[in-house]
DNA sequence: GTGTTGATATGACCGCGGTCATATGTCCTC
DNA sequence: GAGGACATATGACCGCGGTCATATCAACAC
């Protein structure tokens, strides 16, 4: 546990619009923890007695499905505030969270985060907007996987990955995010086999690379096709 | 388009806790509007331009998948506001609604909603909750549809909608909406023929009774250890 | 009555993808 | 080096459930 800096916290979208000496005050009352690739930051059903940012790196929600495997729901970067929901609703967390890669977080306690909240009504409406669009990513997904096959839904996947963190680079477009076979079977709802055989498949069809640090996606239009 | 009485309104646990006179402002913009089974209350895609919330009846909030079939995202009844995400950021519904059997809503225009959640911090407050009851459900329905088998997926669903909105009755547990097989389908991601295999079967082994009105749950714990 | 439409029902077929088994490779520790 | 742990890879099998075709039934128009 460290403390953080009021600049560090400027650069967080959600507290970016307060006041510096506002920064100030969020900074007292605010810690920093890293975890290592593997960590788990919360667990399903715990109460929540922490809010919690990502700073660096990058997280994964996920969940337990009836028939016992994992189901990740979402994937949350720098800036993105985990468990916002449970936190607010003093209800136990409906999901998961573990760090996919060295990452660090920022944590206020839930008391002191009311206490912002009441002092700092922007705060509201940023946690309002950022929920509105999770809901909106979270209906997208809903219908995503439960139409077509396993193949466009993977497509569809690394597009939007694509879309949202990938550059040029390396010869295609490059994802910065090292996701095992396992964790791709948990994002699309199928299993470790099934993963394999296409990213093997996609490899030596020259569509989409695997590296250690991420993936590389050589024929973009290909991926497209297959989405449809 | 009737107008609607301040006492009506205060049926509706959005605007439940406002005063008498706040509730007279509210009515005083407020319209209501009736549909017919099968009728659109607004399409995915569209411009928000007014907030709905049911009075009386079951609205279904369903999307296209890519694959181009119907997804229901989710069942609303009487009380819950629709369409809050998009009509609150002012981007375009990520999903159409609507009516499965006649159905009243309260309609407010969109610059009507937005002064009276200045003027109103409980409602914003009321919003802010019915998003994360809603958000929470959503994750479990993603969890649910990824594991398992379709019979499954059926009998939780059956489950669910008995602990809704079932009430002992005919034998059994009553459940009172009337779901073709196709929306059934489409609640569970699966196909119409799969829909009708599974519901006939349930109805020779008196597991569950389809009537004109709704279904009858004649055997739950048979239903429990399906879902399992 | 006949014809039409739409929901429900049921059978035949078969391919996707889940399950199980087994290699191979890589990265550790000792 | 040997040995273990874990991710990746690949083949064989087969059952669930999607697709297609067809039948039945109720409601309604004329």
């Amino acid at each position: 546990m460290e403390r953080i800096s009021p600049e560090a916290i400027a650069k967080l979208p959600l507290f970016r619009r307060l006041s510096p000496e506002d920064r100030g005050r969020v900074a007292a009352v605010a810690f920093v923890r890293s975890y290592e690739r593997g960590d788990t930051i919360f667990t399903q059903g715990d109460e929540p007695d922490l809010f919690v940012t990502v700073i660096t790196g990058h997280v994964k929600i996920f969940k337990q499905t009836p028939a016992g495997k994992d189901m990740i729901l979402d994937l949350f970067g720098p800036g993105d505030p985990l468990g916002a929901v449970a936190v607010y609703e003093g209800r136990a967390y409906p999901a998961g969270a573990a760090a996919m890669e060295p990452t660090t977080c920022l944590l206020i306690e839930r008391k002191a985060f009311f206490q912002l909240l009441e002092q700092y009504p922007t705060l509201v409406r940023g946690l309002l907007t950022g929920l509105t669009l999770r809901m909106v990513e979270l209906t997208n997904r809903l219908s995503d996987l439960t139409g077509g096959h396993v193949d466009a839904r993977f497509a569809r996947m690394f597009l939007k990955l694509a879309d949202h963190i990938g550059r040029p680079e390396r010869g295609g477009v490059f994802i910065p995010m090292a996701l095992s076979r396992q964790d791709l079977a948990d994002l699309t709802g199928t299993t470790i086999e099934t993963s394999i055989r296409i990213m093997s498949r996609w490899g030596k069809d020259d569509v989409l690379r695997t590296e250690r640090d991420g993936f590389v996606i050589v024929n973009r239009s290909a991926l497209e096709q297959i989405s449809a």
